[in-house]
DNA sequence: AGCGGAAATT
DNA sequence: AATTTCCGCT
């Protein structure tokens, strides 16, 4: 139930079971495919725990961006947006400060952080229906 | 580096 | 609506 089909984008075991609805993991293509959201994709790549373009931080649900210019890369190839980079990505992620997404951990370089109360109860698709202990499942992983 | 307005794009 | 693009300002 981890392994995803041809064409299809690469779904992690970890994010799959516990995290983000089939839509997010289908092409644009796909039937019933919707466009997957830039903090959807940033939890996958948190969930992959590989110490790539990005990783946790010290602090409860803080995420340092160790290489940019990487992370927009591969933003910009999940959206078909080759042009994409880390100013506006950037961007995008501060657009995410009004909707109590995430906030700026100030005075640390490229670190931000999770609301995940409002993440999680707000925007989640599919609240509030049984996706609940996947969430708290979630939750626990990173404590 | 980081912010946020404005307009364009999907 | 959620970005993407562009950019002036701090």
């Amino acid at each position: 139930s981890c392994s995803s089909p041809p064409g299809h984008f690469p779904s992690p075991c970890w994010s799959r079971t516990v995290l983000f609805p089939d839509w997010a993991y289908k092409p644009a293509w796909s039937p019933g495919s919707r466009q997957v959201q830039l903090w959807h994709f940033l939890l996958e790549l948190l969930g992959r725990g590989e110490g790539g373009a990005i990783g946790w931080g010290g602090e409860w649900g803080e995420f340092v961006i160790r290489d940019p210019e990487k992370l927009a890369r591969l933003w910009g190839e999940r959206k078909g947006k080759p042009h994409m980079n880390y100013d506006k990505l950037s961007r995008a992620l501060r657009y995410y400060y009004n909707k109590r997404i995430l906030h700026k951990t100030k005075g640390k370089r490229f670190t931000y952080r999770f609301n995940f109360s409002k993440l999680i109860l707000v925007n989640y698709p599919g609240y509030p229906a049984p996706l609940f202990h996947q969430v708290t499942s979630m939750l626990s992983h990173f404590s």
